[in-house]
DNA sequence: GATTTGAGTGCACAGCTGTACACTGACCAG
DNA sequence: CTGGTCAGTGTACAGCTGTGCACTCAAATC
């Protein structure tokens, strides 16, 4: 990408319809960021981000050290810009999927495909931040930390809409979306444990996961908001 | 505890009634071994286990770096140590908080207040657990694996004891159990980040991991085993 | 066409890393 | 008293780390 044979770059035809090797600078700038993150993801596969050199992930994206500064001011604006990258469009798809709120059963059914589909598209987003989630307390944690929170928000408000939920106080409405998060949390997990391309192993991965959220569901209508603390024995 | 001018070691009165100056030698070489992984939880107040040097965690112990391979063949060895130090007595407590099986509600207190305590007795061990339980691949990960595997059997046992989870298939029940176990963990993270001493806090989040417990078991009664896949509307 | 901008280069530096090697000297068994 | 065991020492080395500095040279701007 530096100094090496690059043909691509022809003298003249300033701005045709976007060609694949024409690029503008700022063009050409983002996609050296890009390929920073796409080497950082590569190097996590096996390691924890706290292991990760910015040598070596500038040495991987085929730049020398000191150009890293270019792009991000640390390792750690990078990791930042990993978790971004990996909830961008989820939190969307997520919400979408809550919409229109029928059953349980149907919503589950439709955010744990969505779940799926999303993780086996970009395994390495989602081992880096469940791996990163507890990993120290550093701005990439909380980074994580902030994006969960806003995953576990947006379902409390979906969940007030349904039946039995409407009563509820607020504080067990967000207990209930902390577990659901929990749970789908521990279902990427599964899937990231789960070897690749066994399609038998994942659809038990799904039914497990749909399995898990109905059992934390089945108990909603019979669950008194904030009675608690006395010991009905059962 | 090497060269230095060390007056504890009088020239006679060998065996005496185990004062506290006078050791043997394997008590003695214990005793580093102890500062090794003691030391190595103070550096892992606030970082990541995978960022800790054999120097580093040799130099606060007091010993030169060479000296650690007397006592770990590689950091990797001490981290499995560490992870045993924390589960060692605890899993036997939480056994016996189940012996006899009452109510949900007796079983839920007695737990969260067990691992209460025992949290906020070792906060460096349960950090350094907790953080490191995703945090890649290696040796330590598999072995807090293999004792949260361990924790979640001992319960699945337990709980196949109560009324109405005499008849539920092996596969609910572990992942009933493995489900209490997650809002364990998470009770853990909860009492970490809450603030040392303010003890009001400290009752809030027991209360709440009691509730979330509640929350998750109050559905055993209506869930009915492996029926499921049908869509029942609510 | 001349000038400015800025992504990427190459060198240099001090500081850290794991670990090989030969050693010392206190403890302990004979 | 003698000799062996072994926890801990000190030196040394190659390899890695982040980052400061002066640089090039194509693209963008004037």
């Amino acid at each position: 990408m530096g100094h090496a044979t690059d043909a691509s770059t022809l003298p003249d035809v300033s701005t045709a319809g976007e060609p694949a090797g024409v690029v503008s600078r700022q063009e050409r700038k983002q996609r050296t960021r890009q390929a920073l993150l796409d080497a950082a993801l590569d190097l996590l596969a096996d390691r924890g981000f706290a292991s990760l050199s910015l040598r070596e992930v500038a040495k991987r994206a085929g730049i020398v050290p000191t150009a890293f500064y270019r792009h991000f001011s640390s390792m750690e604006e990078l990791g930042i810009a990993l978790v971004e990258e990996t909830t961008r469009t989820l939190r969307g798809m997520l919400r979408a999927d809550r919409t229109e709120p029928g059953s349980y059963q149907g919503m589950i059914r439709a955010s744990v495909h969505t779940l799926y589909r999303q993780v086996r598209a970009h395994e390495g987003h989602f081992r880096f931040v469940t791996r990163e989630r507890y990993a120290g307390s550093g701005p990439v944690s909380r980074a994580i930390a902030v994006e969960l929170r806003m995953f576990a928000g947006d379902l409390a408000v979906d969940l007030a809409r349904f039946e039995h939920l409407r009563g509820w106080p607020t504080d067990d409405l967000h207990l209930l979306a902390d577990l659901i998060v929990t749970a789908m949390i521990a279902t990427v997990v599964d899937l990231l444990e789960t070897r690749q391309g066994d399609s038998a192993a994942d659809e038990r991965t799904v039914a497990v996961a749909e399995k898990r959220l109905r059992m934390i569901l089945v108990g909603v209508p019979h669950w008194q908001p904030s009675a608690g603390q006395r010991d009905r024995g059962d």
